[in-house]
DNA sequence: TCTTGTTGCGGAATGCCATTCCGTCATCAT
DNA sequence: ATGATGACGGAATGGCATTCCGCAACAAGA
């Protein structure tokens, strides 16, 4: 009974919010995901089992997504990095474009707001395949134009952040901008 | 001697190119580098410790990275992702510009090629966050302007995948590009 | 205030698995 | 032919992941 109504919870939110010690957790595993626990422990005040504890339910709430190796480009022969905008005709051309998932040298595809309707990033191993992935971008119906960014160094890539900046040194010249409310009926909200 | 030899070798180059039973343990690893060395060897058609000397040699020739967890961006409270694109003007302003990457919503620096000169990747808490960075931004010195794409929808997003699309299915009313050779010296090569 | 339930933590024990060692086989150069 | 080199698999062991359990802190309720 009590179990599962538990576990569909787990499926959807993760059941609380993460403290400062998850955050230093996920800090600590974001660079380095092959420590023990022990030493996990360690780094953040926390004792074996208790860190191996809070990992697992970080997992367990999708707040880890997955642990996977970051692999080198240049070691599997993609040294080619580019960001493709995509121009489409009409909206709902995702379903079609979502075809070139399949390439393996498609990292990533977002629908932005802007002046383009699709972003891609791609990595392959020379111009040619980019060439080639760009023929089937033109191939897909309602895809009306492309402009490529291809990239000529890298000064940083990395995974998500766990952290946040707190304050944001504004300008002392700019307006302040009204604070919204994030919900009428909040009367004294903790934040 | 001998030993001091290899260790200077295997700091620049991986010491052998990957063969595809490498490539198949990059791509399981990628997947999901949590599992055991017996089963990801039962994967690839291979011996647990077979799988693990060769994991520890993809390792030491920097193939892999290192290991890491993929946060999920909501858990961590940071829904907004956007490209943001940075005019310079004149070169050499990337010092300047690398100050930026100790804010942990950025999460990528590129330099390209195109209208634009930087291309950064920032995953911010909201809308002021952004306002936030791009202030910082503008801030620096050389910086002209800036275009941001706010991410509406992800499609996609994973990390850099060890496969390559062998052949790209070319329209035929394409006109043939030139082979350029790789080296004048090369007489017969083997790819 | 006392009780009760819940939650997070740490110590200890156990069993799995990472890691090492070593023998075998294939390949290659001499 | 033969020695060297490298890759692999089986077996053994030590470390560490994982579990169990007791304790303390905290919240809710009488």
């Amino acid at each position: 009974m009590r179990q599962e109504t538990d576990d569909v919870r787990r499926n959807n939110v993760p059941e609380r919010d993460l403290d400062e010690m998850d955050r230093k957790l996920l800090g600590a595993l974001c660079e380095d995901a092959t420590v023990s626990y022990a030493e996990l422990g360690g780094k953040v005040g926390l004792s074996a089992p208790a860190a191996h504890e809070r990992v697992k339910r970080l997992r367990r709430s999708q707040a880890i997504r997955s642990t996977s190796v970051l692999i080198d480009p240049v070691a599997v022969n993609k040294p080619l990095l580019a960001f493709v905008h995509v121009d489409t005709r009409g909206w709902g051309k995702t379903p079609e474009l979502m075809a070139i998932s399949a390439y393996p040298e498609v990292e990533e595809i977002h629908s932005v707001a802007g002046d383009a309707c699709m972003l891609l990033k791609v990595r392959a191993k020379d111009t040619r395949a980019l060439e080639g992935l760009l023929a089937k971008l033109y191939d897909t119906p309602g895809v009306m134009a492309t402009r490529s960014y291809v990239v000529l160094s890298t000064y940083l890539e990395r995974p998500v952040q766990p952290g946040s900046t707190k304050v944001w040194p504004m300008p002392s010249h700019m307006a302040q901008p009204i604070e919204h409310r994030r919900s009428v009926n909040v009367i004294a909200s903790g934040e």
